[in-house]
DNA sequence: GTCTATAAAACGATAGAC
DNA sequence: GTCTATCGTTTTATAGAC
């Protein structure tokens, strides 16, 4: 394990920055080339120094990923809660929606590498089928299921709605809309996330 | 190259018994493990045949993950084209999204399948970014996109809609719902099909 | 604290025996 | 037509020099 200092201080200035610049280069790495692609070997290649460096400080290869991951995945959090906490519950939804859709615009390699990890970062445990990402993938919906029930207040026309189905619905058509926009550089991304505002609302109002 | 026989016949009774049971291995493997634990050894050792065995039969192992990733795409799409045209064009996108749903519901090991291969069937291209299908994931929405502007007609309430991006929305919902079932088999995929072609239907007439 | 050198295993694919 | 044996590469991780 890296980062082991004798007095209780954080992380060293010089172990900071090794541990973003790898972070950063395993990014670049996974965005452009694939997730198979990010071997340690090319990961210490692409940062100009050698493996040894890079499990010095990450102790292992998917040690490395997961920071890369948890970087981008803390980005986009603070991104959208930032907007959502910005304005009433009414609106909460379609500024999550908003905001999800302008992120993954603005930084389509992040958008890159959580497609690229959602289906690798699964448990290392052997009985676990793969793409059940398990509690991980049950909470990725939580977020916006909340944000719904709280929109909906007590409206006589999204009663008995199922605000866990349509969390699923618009989430997945998040997804689809900005894998269209990785696909497609010309394809107008924030049409699209008002369509699907307008079907939310729709929905729930 | 496997397969090549003197005469133009077809290929042998034994050549495609193998055939068949290696893809069925392979589909087993990807399904239970993930991507990644297909490797030659591993087909083999599950088969019970040798590295070379498979290797006879398929030249290469993308070839096998090819193979098998084909032979599910071919039966969802007979199922789903064969519910599509059963029914009028007007009732059609509703068709497609229930038999879609139905199909993966019935058959979970091929929705892991398909979600398995969306990442890794990436052209070998070195410089094709990750994530980016090109043409095969630009193909995926346009049977469905066909459907919506036959069904839609010359109806006033879907004029000037944009029906790629219908296409798109309607897609990510299936995606969702049927990743939603694999990770919950409690889940309710036939309720949260229903929600969808209300909400398709409200858009389209 | 950082690196070189290397170990040990798994990989895909080939050559050649039968 | 089918298999065994093996080649050469690449993988992750470690041991030890500096």
């Amino acid at each position: 394990m890296a980062g082991r200092r004798p007095g209780g201080k954080g992380p060293s200035r010089i172990e900071r920055e090794r541990r973003a610049q790898l972070t950063r280069t395993t990014i670049d790495l996974v965005t452009e080339h694939g997730y198979a692609a990010a071997s340690l070997a090319r990961i210490a290649q692409a940062a100009g120094v050698t493996k040894g460096t890079v499990v010095y400080h990450f102790a292992t290869k998917d040690a490395v990923l997961e920071a890369a991951y948890q970087q981008v995945l803390n980005e986009l959090v603070a991104d959208v809660g930032q907007a959502v906490d910005a304005v009433t519950a009414e609106q909460a939804p379609a500024a999550y929606v908003r905001r999800m859709v302008g992120h993954f615009a603005e930084h389509p390699k992040h958008a890159r590498m959580i497609v690229e990890s959602r289906l690798h970062q699964v448990s290392k445990d052997e009985d676990t089928p793969a793409g059940a990402t398990g509690p991980a993938r049950a909470e990725r919906r939580q977020p916006l299921a909340a944000l719904l029930t709280e929109a909906r207040g007590d409206r006589s026309r999204a009663e008995g709605r199922d605000m866990r189905t349509l969390a699923v619905l618009v989430g997945g058509m998040i997804d689809a809309v900005v894998a269209e926009g990785l696909d497609d550089p010309t394809y107008d991304m924030q049409a699209a996330a008002e369509t699907i505002v307008q079907m939310l609302e729709a929905e729930l109002f």
